[in-house]
RNA sequence: GGGCCUGUAGCCUAGCCUGGAUAGGGCGAUAGUCUCCUAAGCUAUAGAUCGGGGGUUCAAAUCCCCCCAGGUCCGCCA
């Protein structure tokens, strides 16, 4: 246990045992005060009715009797709150002790032995990556790290829609339009190489009603597990997503499993959702297609038949995945879905199906928002769009210019171009991460290229800054006191990076990646505070330079362990 | 027509689930700050009817209802 945790679950037993005293029964929720005013808070508000007293007079009669403890050294009433100081000496020592020796592990939760299965991306593989859709790995791939620090044994998936009409109209471009036709792409990646087949396919398809029903064939073909069709798709669309895995893994995201939608068909998984879905009593038909009525299950709208066969005997997208949830929920103790917000009733009408074949799990849906342009929503079929690989160019482009202003004379080329990809990248990365995801975001190059204030670059310029400190310095860190930490900037940064561990247990239970993001804008603002009150290395007194040094090396490690819980990495110059 | 999400200073945003102590930040603006460990930093000032209106409560940005604006969905599409 961490000792923050410590300390919080003394001062809750303490309470537990004067309330029972008293006789006051009630929840204790904890509260953190304004600054200076303690460490923690217990509000007595809603003792007031129990006791029949004041909050005022209950605060003071517990602050009375209260007694201390290993970590409480202090308790003050203050009005309606009592107010709990703790052993700063203890804290500052036992803080950093544990950071020092968990290293990269501070901040980890135990183990919880459960396995959780979170899918997210799994985006309809007919072009490269836009940004719109570049929102979901980026907070999948987060919340994939913040699930591991939170003691979780993590597995990603990707479900891979090799059977729908997206897929089959690129396959159709592919084999049948003439390269000269198709319009050459600016990046020479198979993503983007292939897209322009998909595109101009889609203008046929809307335009020429021959194309329409040969792509309505191969859909056809491929929905009822014909082998062949199949084959052609996956060949036409495999390029693409490799393209999409390089984008991907140079942002720091890999996938450990690519699921296709047709593995369902093909082992009949399918055949049983539906065999299960048609014997139950919500099921209806209508000209030979078969629906559950979603009505008894609070959906409201124009028409609230969720159709899971068509009236030709095949498949439909969500019946598919619903095979997909029952095959996960098989393989895993806990499910985690990152999908974009359109998803929304689809995701709601596979619960409830889920729930009535009796599935084991269900999953836990992130919902995000989308982004758009200023003039208006993106769209690969209409080809207005903001590629995820220009977006990432672009960044590392800035990044690299201002690399070039502020060290050109100092770094070699090499090292300028290394550092700029890891700013740019981490710049991009935190942009998206730092709001939460039900919002939606208008892109605007400014702000996504913006690296001054609250952005990855402040986070990895302060982290960089302890690096600096720490290449230079001539003394062991071994033996280091705490006890001569005293400014207020040193006390206020150790209680910073205490609290890593419980941020990481909150950003994991609420699915707010976020969190991490503001986080560790705060550890790196404080410890700019420390840096410009508490000079290091020209410290003559050597007990406190050591000190200090352990301070300095303790706030790297928490800077590093968070921008790691982000996928950013943490530069040691730049 | 209905469902869900969002609305916090000129702009972006945290806090909302679980109501409590002066609504935190950042950008931009203005004014300071490098003979001193990287100034991508630091300090100060200005800037908020928490979309609007009701209600519940000792207490509402937070909970409930109505309204307004934006997003999104209501396919035998995915």
């Amino acid at each position: 246990m961490y000792p923050l945790d410590e300390a919080k679950k003394e001062i809750v037993s303490l309470l537990n045992k004067i309330l029972s005293k008293l006789d006051y029964d009630c929840k204790i929720k904890l509260e953190i005060p304004p600054e200076s005013l303690g460490d923690f808070a217990f509000p007595c508000f809603s003792l007031a009715p129990i006791a029949k007293k004041s909050p005022n007079d209950i605060s003071n009669e517990i602050a009375k009797k209260i007694e201390k403890g290993k970590w409480v050294e202090k308790i003050i009433a203050n009005g309606p709150y009592v107010n709990f100081f703790i052993n700063t000496e203890k804290l500052k020592n036992l803080t950093i002790k544990s950071i020092l020796s968990n290293q990269n592990n501070y901040g980890n939760l135990k183990n919880k032995n459960k396995k959780a299965l979170i899918e997210h991306t799994s985006a309809n593989p007919n072009g490269p990556l836009h940004i719109g859709r570049a929102r979901n790995p980026i907070i999948g791939d987060t919340i994939v790290r913040i699930f591991k620090a939170a003691g979780y044994d993590v597995e990603s998936q990707f479900y891979l829609d090799d059977m729908g009409k997206q897929v089959a109209i690129l396959a159709w471009g592919v084999n049948n339009l003439d390269p000269k036709d198709v319009p050459k792409s600016k990046y020479d990646k198979p993503d983007h190489k292939t897209v322009g087949y998909y595109q101009l396919a889609s203008k046929l398809m809307d335009e020429d009603e021959k194309v329409s029903k040969e792509i309505g064939e191969l859909v056809k073909r491929s929905e009822e597990g014909e082998k062949k069709a199949i084959d052609l798709v996956h060949k036409s669309y495999n390029p693409v997503l490799e393209g999409i895995k390089e984008s991907l893994i140079r942002i720091n995201i890999s996938v450990d499993k690519y699921v296709p939608e047709s593995n369902f068909v093909k082992d009949k998984s399918v055949d049983y959702v539906v065999e299960k879905l048609k014997k139950s009593k919500y099921c209806g038909k209508e000209k030979g297609a078969y629906y559950l009525d979603m009505k008894h299950f609070g959906i409201q709208g124009r028409n609230t038949n969720f159709f899971f066969i068509r009236k030709d005997g095949t498949t439909l997208y969500a019946t598919r995945d619903i095979a997909y949830h029952l095959w996960k929920a098989k393989h895993a103790d806990l499910l985690v879905n990152i999908l974009g917000e359109d998803h929304k009733l689809e995701s709601k009408q596979v619960e409830i199906a889920l729930n009535l074949v009796k599935a084991k799990l269900i999953p836990k849906v992130i919902f995000y928002s989308f982004v758009s342009l200023p003039d208006g929503k993106m769209s690969t079929r209409r080809a207005r769009v903001v590629y995820l690989d220009e977006l990432i160019d672009e960044c590392v482009k800035r990044a690299y210019d201002e690399v070039k202003k502020r060290r050109g004379k100092e770094l070699t080329e090499k090292k300028m171009n290394d550092v700029a990809e890891v700013i740019g990248i981490g710049a991009l990365r935190y942009n998206i991460i730092k709001v939460q995801p039900e919002k939606d975001i208008e892109f605007r190059w400014e702000e996504a290229l913006n690296f001054e204030g609250n952005a990855s670059p402040f986070i990895q310029y302060s982290h960089a800054r302890a690096c600096s400190i720490l290449s230079k310095k001539q003394d062991e860190i071994k033996d280091f006191s705490t006890t001569f930490l005293n400014h207020n900037s040193e006390i206020d940064l150790i209680k910073k990076l205490a609290r890593f561990p419980i941020v990481i247990d909150e950003a994991c239970e609420g699915c707010k990646p976020h969190s991490i993001a503001n986080y560790l804008f705060d550890v790196a603002s404080q410890f700019n505070q420390f840096y410009r009150d508490c000079p290091v290395l020209p410290e003559k007194n050597i007990k406190t330079r050591i000190g200090r040094l352990a301070l300095v090396d303790a706030t790297r490690i928490v800077l590093q362990n968070g921008l790691d819980l982000l996928g950013i990495v943490a530069p040691e110059e730049m």
